[in-house]
DNA sequence: ATTTTTTTTTAGACAAATCTAAAATGTATC
DNA sequence: GATACATTTTAGATTTGTCTAAAAAAAAAT
């Protein structure tokens, strides 16, 4: 295992996470508007970002031809995620933020440098393992958990399981689970299963019954219990 | 009351710190060279910032004669001071580490931007008044509580008081203090007055009765109770 | 297989924050 | 009050991250 004690600037960061965000999980070559587009940037401004960070090994680049994340690069995009993530979830579970509320300020306390820190945090805040938008948390050595796959439209009635994210994390879908009461890690058993229209009935543990739609059941992704 | 909403800049935000304490919390004028030794820094950097905070307006400036705050100034460096040490507490009450842990993290966390963070912080600490060194937290407005100037050395046989702080935050004294596990904020109680060495026989709040000489007596700021 | 369009890169500039070396100013000494 | 010493400022560079405009390469269209 290689040493990563050398510290990037917080631009550096920036990008590394970029890329990894629009490579899906750094599977895929990235091409350079597509940074700029999600950084904000001009792509002349991204194409010499790229270069620096190809020097340093932090990514494969041929010119003209996209960037992929280096092992060394995906390393470092994923402390910055699981800062980042962490950061969330003390927001929300611990200063009462709305998980709508958080991004911008996780944006910042994502580039704060002490490994001590963050591992403390997570102590602090019960090793989650997702953060209040249902994203995985990875661990201190970058590791994603596998994500479940069970929506909850695959249960049948008088199945019991925990909600653990939204399918995408868009606002919503998130909006609408808020409306309705449903908060992530929430408890339900699913009461019944109306043939017609794949709607479910649904009973919350400490809260009343509710219905919910197939496209909402379809886009719940939930650990069974 | 003016407006506020301009950002400064890390660099900016670190001088005006370094500024405030050296000038003895905005009183006296501060030279050149020692704001360059505090922040570590060649002179000519110095010459050059302070120009530039001149021209905003956060300082008091006449060439070859050192710097003031300005009131705008003293306002930012109270800002940035609040929320390093509100951090600190956390860092601290919260993430169980020791006092003298936590200062180049809360260096870090004090440029972070958002009032609405670090008003609920001050909540979900219980709005502290001191840091975990002793140091007053200014409020939301900028305002220092005035220091509480009564040390141990001045209690008689018998008074109780609450430990707010040492004289001078310096690591001795406070490692000391941790040594003979007397903590800030804890409760104690005069039991004797050795008149030959002035040395005192104290008892703290669920823990064994300790003897403490002078030199320490002098130097840790109480609370009559 | 050219030509056109899009994407990406280079070239050249700029602002922020720093530096070293030299010049200017202030303070202390005799 | 002239001179020596210390402090502070300016001048000129450097690094980082950004920009616009122009050139180069790749992709798409005819």
């Amino acid at each position: 295992m290689h040493k990563l004690n050398a510290v990037y600037s917080l631009s550096e960061e920036n990008y590394l996470k970029a890329i990894y965000h629009l490579s899906d999980h750094g599977k895929e070559s990235v091409n350079t508007n597509a940074i700029a587009e999600e950084m904000k940037t001009a792509a002349a401004s991204v194409s010499d970002m790229i270069r620096k960070l190809s020097k340093k090994k932090l990514v494969n680049y041929q010119k003209y031809h996209g960037v992929t994340l280096s092992s060394k690069g995906q390393e470092v995009a994923l402390k910055v995620i699981r800062k980042h993530r962490l950061w969330e979830v003390f927001l929300v579970d611990k200063l009462n933020f709305k998980w709508d509320e958080v991004h911008d300020i996780a944006e910042q306390l994502e580039h704060i440098e002490s490994a001590q820190l963050i591992e403390r945090l997570d102590e602090h805040l019960g090793f989650p393992k997702f953060d209040p938008h249902g994203d995985p948390i990875p661990n201190a050595n970058g590791e994603v958990a596998p994500i479940p796959t069970t929506t909850l439209s695959m249960l049948k009635a008088g199945d019991k399981c925990r909600v653990v994210c939204a399918k995408d994390s868009s606002s919503e879908l998130l909006n609408y689970l808020d409306k309705i009461k449903i908060s992530l890690g929430a408890k339900l058993e699913v009461t019944e299963v109306h043939a017609f229209d794949a709607s479910y009935s649904v009973q919350i543990e400490g809260a009343s019954p509710l219905t919910l739609s197939n496209k909402v059941t379809e886009n719940i992704i939930v650990e069974e219990l």
